[in-house]
DNA sequence: CTGAAAGCGCTTACAG
DNA sequence: CTGAAAGCGCTTACAG
């Protein structure tokens, strides 16, 4: 059925057949005005029954264009980051595009090293979430430097001159702990994500504002830190347990992601401390199991199918513009985010 | 800092500066042995100084490879997939390899044009894990075809000539059966998935000759077809409250995914059906969530991350081998898993 | 030790 | 309507 090694077939292998030039054939596939009817006819058959394909890497070359991106995510193995990694995979693909895909590990040297990467590998653009620890944006800027396009979303670095994709997550924070204190909280703990991510950090701003604009005591022993990393859970655990020890009469908790706030579910109900009556709970991301738990987890939703398809879309527009020549305006796309309420946190509905 | 548009650097560019031929250039950067050391250190700094990256487009045209692979999943956002993209995408990596992937979406004719696509991207290698309703192997023939390097994984069709990384899937779902059993269920259902899907027919497979081995009657009508898409969790909902109609006798089940055993468990909560007590739950690949459930669920650990990194060294070396003009032997690779008991089943440890 | 030439597979401005 | 030539950026066998 199948030819035995199949060596690809090329433009000069069908001009020899047919005696004629490679670059009549070139223009016959291309459906060239200029080339006669019969000619055509000619070559199309015989390039589909030789099955041509174009050879990818001579198109590369000539066309200084790969249409591939490459993707850098700090930790592939992340319910929010799966979306958003098949947001962009779909996106991409509609569109003609192939995604090389890199993890970070949450480590600025690798990011580093992957965007070095990248570049060598001349993608066509780069689509970046960056590692909690990145605090220098050399690598960045070098490659703004080479006039490639670059997006960033989720964890961004406000000080790098690229487009964006967000959530507003000092809004979602307040409204978060804003609900908290309307369900009866008055002393309200917050589990933090790591010093130097934008996110926790706005995170971080949207509770403190909440617990002020309500005339609530900002008090920084209520606040623990997170790595966020493969231990999350157990964060939650221990933090919850900490927390108890230290103020056991704290009445609810908005911590920074819903596996850290599993953990700490878990490790209350084990006390038979009661939720939402003694402790209320939020959390944030929507994972899958925030539903599955029990008590169920209130939580903020955060789009993460959507905010890859819009980071695609973005960096596809700009890849565009920049190959017609037009300005590139840089975008900050804040998506829109919204309270699950469930039974982790009292409410009527 | 950073000069305004960057164009990278050629060869030819230094080869002028300095005055001599680009062929000599080339060599002095490879450190060619018949280089002089004068030359070189001058090509050297140059090459520094000037920030010399050699053109990727024209390396691969040249090598007639292009250091990349392709990467064809069911579906992203799960989290054993995820695991193995994390496995296939970090050996990659520590062997010089970029990974471009693609999403099937469960979907024989997407699966169909993404192989094309790859091929036609004339990527080194390819990975693929198939979608439930691939029954037609014709494009996966091509690559072999091709003499393209193809492995398959998880997922995968006995008859396609290739390597493939799997786990005993009949085995593990044997060994589960037998759990219950020995555990003292007598009457034990199972929730499979889709018809064609190799590994839920493997599964099958075991949990019947377990049952037969251990002279329990097999009844066809407790075993329940499962689509295992996105609405896993509804569909275990769903199979339990019929299940629990048809046969309110019924004291284990085994389940051939944590998710669908998750929307069981929920269902039987709910009906305040006592698990292990009145039935005994045992799922299928060790979801993160499995553990943090109530009851936590006794299930099947696959080892997700060693099945990406397994896949990808089998890949790599066939590779290897094929540009050696070694011959290549296909190999099954069988992945341990194993049993991890938790509060879903009765046992003593 | 250095360089001219050919070639990887394609495209396109130009000549005829 | 067709084709020779140049070029994308590199490598390497060969000549000197």
């Amino acid at each position: 059925m199948y030819l035995y090694f199949m060596k690809p077939t090329t433009l000069k292998e069908i001009a020899d057949k047919l005696n004629i030039s490679t670059s009549t054939v070139s223009k016959a596939l291309k459906n060239y005005p200029d080339v006669s009817k019969k000619t055509k006819d000619l070559v199309n058959d015989l390039a589909k029954t030789l099955n041509y394909k174009p050879n990818a890497f001579a198109l590369n070359l000539r066309n200084k264009e790969s249409k591939t991106i490459g993707l850098i995510i700090p930790e592939i193995v992340h319910h929010f980051f799966s979306s958003v990694i098949k947001g962009i995979v779909s996106e991409a693909e509609e569109n003609g595009y192939l995604v090389i895909i890199l993890q970070s590990n949450e480590s600025y040297e690798l990011e580093k090293k992957q965007i070095d990467l990248l570049l060598s590998q001349q993608v066509d653009g780069i689509l970046i979430s960056l590692a909690n620890n990145t605090d220098d944006f050399t690598h960045l800027n070098e490659v703004i430097a080479q006039d490639k396009p670059l997006v960033m979303f989720d964890k961004i670095a406000k000080l790098v001159r690229c487009s964006k994709v967000i959530i507003d997550d000092r809004k979602a924070a307040y409204d978060a702990t804003q609900h908290l204190i309307d369900s009866g909280c008055k002393k309200i703990a917050h589990f933090r994500g790591p010093h130097l991510a934008q996110n926790a950090i706005d995170r971080f701003l949207g509770y403190k504002k909440a617990l002020l604009d309500n005339h609530l005591p900002f008090d920084e022993s209520l606040v623990f830190f997170c790595q966020c990393d493969d231990d999350s859970f157990e964060e939650g655990v221990q933090n919850a347990q900490q927390l108890l020890k230290d103020h056991n009469d704290v009445d609810g908790i908005f911590i920074t992601n819903d596996l850290i706030a599993i953990g700490a579910i878990s490790a209350f109900n084990k006390l038979h401390i009661k939720i939402p009556e003694q402790i209320a709970i939020v959390g944030f991301s929507n994972w899958l199991m925030s539903a599955v738990i029990s008590p169920s987890l209130t939580t903020v939703d955060q789009p993460g199918f959507l905010m890859g398809k819009t980071a695609f879309k973005q960096l596809y527009k700009e890849i565009k513009d920049r190959k017609a020549n037009r300005p590139i305006l840089f975008e900050e796309i804040i998506l829109p985010t919204f309270l699950i309420k469930r039974a982790s946190t009292k409410h009527r509905d």
